[in-house]
DNA sequence: CGAGTGGTGGACCGCAAGGTCCACCCCCAC
DNA sequence: GTGGGGGTGGACCTTGCGGTCCACCACTCG
């Protein structure tokens, strides 16, 4: 794309937008953040935006792709520790905390901006898809890792689970951020544990 | 609010700019929808929006209010029914068929709302909240519902697993739109309701 | 040390979008 | 039929915002 960046100053200087960027648009929005407020908020000019991003929806752009990878190393950061059912609320927990520091606020960036942009910004949709793809390859590893330690059933249908727990995610992130209360997402995310701990491998085999 | 519409004919109008405001936002979001955009669709004119609404703001509380009530009372029709696992299951089958019928666009316009106006107008969330309280209110109706009839075991609880419901509702839809599959949304479905019937009530009465 | 390229500053442009205003119409009551 | 109020039409104003342009700076490399 239409986006440079040679110099060891200029990387610098885009990552600083981005990151101030993808800040703003997190608290207010894509359409409710300006250009200007951006160029206000890093002390760039109108032409460094330019410059590096071709237009708004480059910059819309660099910041999907720099939430997709804040979002999913974190993730992955937690998910590869995954072993036994500990671990699992560790990662739920994890994702509740994260919730309440920022006052239930904001929500899932990939998810809100997917409910955005979706339907507006094929391209943008397409790289939301991907990193929700990304996310559930991620939840299906550690999923795996549960069977081939016989914590989940052999015969669980991993896919479908996956799924279902990003959806809970999501869901219940929504429902957070919309009564400012994490418990909402505390019991969602209880819901997907519980329903995967009916897969629970009890014995050589199922249930 | 500052909402007049005396006469029948002034009703009508109103009832008129709302719906396709309604579907504009729902297509293409509120920002991605111009006072100018509802004029042309509406064949109405500037006067008229400013007359019935006050302002843009007016106008999307407007379309809030009618978007909710329209999902709720499908909802709530369809809630009202159930009876039995089968009805449960004929509710799922309805969503997945409503949003296969949009080509898996557009989502729930709750949630897409929610998403984008949660944290940018406090009001806004709270009617969307609101709206949230209300659909748990009927689901969990239909599950206390479920309970009486000795569907669902009587210690099971009801509050949790609304609000999990729920939560997989929103996350399935938005993965939907996203991916343009309404299979994510029916495995979210799913998934909830296999989390309900962990809480089958093993007696006679069953069906 | 000069030229070239990446990087930066900020004035400026054009337009679209929200919002304002006022004249007019139509229906009804009296 | 006349007056008044709800309802309507649309010109017009203002501004915020995305986008353009060009002059200047700074580092590196020949």
């Amino acid at each position: 794309m239409a986006a440079p960046a040679i110099t060891e100053q200029g990387r610098a200087t885009r990552m600083r937008i981005v990151r101030a960027a993808a800040e703003l648009i997190g608290e207010r929005g894509v359409s409710g953040t300006s250009l200007d407020d951006v160029r206000a908020a890093t002390s760039s000019s109108k032409s460094q935006l330019y410059h590096y991003f071709g237009d708004k929806q480059g910059l819309v752009r660099a910041v999907i792709e720099y939430q997709c990878a804040a979002v999913l190393a974190a993730q992955a950061a937690a998910l590869d520790e995954v072993q036994d059912w500990r671990d699992l609320d560790a990662w739920g927990d994890m994702m509740v905390t994260a919730v309440e520091q920022q006052a239930a606020r904001g929500g899932c960036p990939i998810g809100t901006l997917a409910a955005a942009l979706a339907d507006v910004d094929e391209a943008s949709r397409l790289a939301l898809n991907e990193a929700f793809q990304t996310w559930r390859a991620a939840i299906g590893e550690a999923l795996g890792r549960l069977r081939d330690n016989r914590v989940l059933a052999a015969d669980a249908d991993l896919d479908a689970l996956t799924t279902m727990t990003l959806a809970a995610i999501q869901g219940g992130l929504l429902l957070a951020k919309t009564s400012r209360d994490s418990g909402q997402l505390r019991t969602a995310l209880d819901g997907a544990i519980a329903q995967l701990r009916v897969h629970y491998a009890r014995d050589p085999h199922r249930r």
